[in-house]
DNA sequence: ATAACTATTGCAAGTAATTTGCATTAGTGT
DNA sequence: ACACTAATGCAAATTACTTGCAATAGTTAT
């Protein structure tokens, strides 16, 4: 882990270079936490699970935007009421399985999207392009259906 | 359209008993707003667009969680900042297509994603269930394009 | 129709998420 | 080490949305 942080942490500089931003010990606090995480954190989970605060909570806020802005990482909406943020460098496109009882998140890297989108931009006059999509599925996982 | 209203309408006041809701004056119009309108609206938009006020904003919100429990309006999230509602009892199952400049929306009902969704919950060992799904395209509309 | 019952409404206030302005601090390149 | 500029924290503001409660309007049974 610290490995792989380390290979991506290098890329990840130059990444946020590349619109003026720096690595700050802050940020990559909050970096580590959403990596070890593996799931998308929403900002009141990222501050309850720092006992010491690497951000304040404004700043927190903006670093989330800014990483956002890069790709490093992304901000996902699964309809819990906030928006929620994941670390992607090391992750392919995929989608999330969420179970609307608990909350409980899913990765799901199967996408045959990407065919239907181009269909969806031939279908359509107004459009000129698509960049992107965001599919969510939802359901109940096996401990909330007990 | 006044004859849709008028047939739709009997089928809503059903819908609505079967969970104790009554079809109210403000609710009416809401409704009829949102018929008129062919595209999901937000709170701010559906006041701004009544000069008089058939529903206080309080009142508004809850008429939208309500009427979106029944099935009657549908609520989506385009990633524009604020909830959307749409007029459902005519519509089929479908998704759309957002302009990420103008916030313009179209709707699109190719969807395959019924199929995608059962490959989706056999290759999940947590997930009892999936029961529904969002899908929406992000891109820029020509006239933004230019 | 009318009365009784209960959902709906509006007001005032509250909560939660997110943003902004500004002075101070910390990274980065030379 | 210096200069330049992004990042940070504080206080305060904004925005979306919710809650409690008394008054009102819709529905059902008579």
């Amino acid at each position: 882990m610290a490995q792989c942080k380390k290979a991506g942490t290098k890329t990840i500089v130059e990444t946020l270079q590349t619109k003026g931003y720096r690595l700050t010990t802050g940020r990559i606090a909050l970096l580590e936490l959403l990596l070890e995480a593996g799931r998308p954190l929403n900002v009141r989970e990222i501050l309850e699970s720092w006992k010491g605060h690497p951000l304040n909570q404004v700043t927190l806020y903006r670093a989330l935007e800014n990483l956002s802005d890069t790709g490093v990482i992304n901000r996902v909406d699964l309809n819990t009421g906030t928006a929620r943020y994941e670390y992607t460098p090391n992750k392919p496109h995929h989608h999330h399985l969420v179970c609307t009882k608990c909350d409980v998140v899913e990765d799901v890297e199967s996408c045959t999207v990407s065919t239907l989108q181009k269909k969806v931009l031939s279908g359509s006059r107004r459009f000129k392009s698509i960049y992107s999509h965001n599919l969510e599925f939802f359901g109940i996982c096996r401990s909330c259906a007990k």
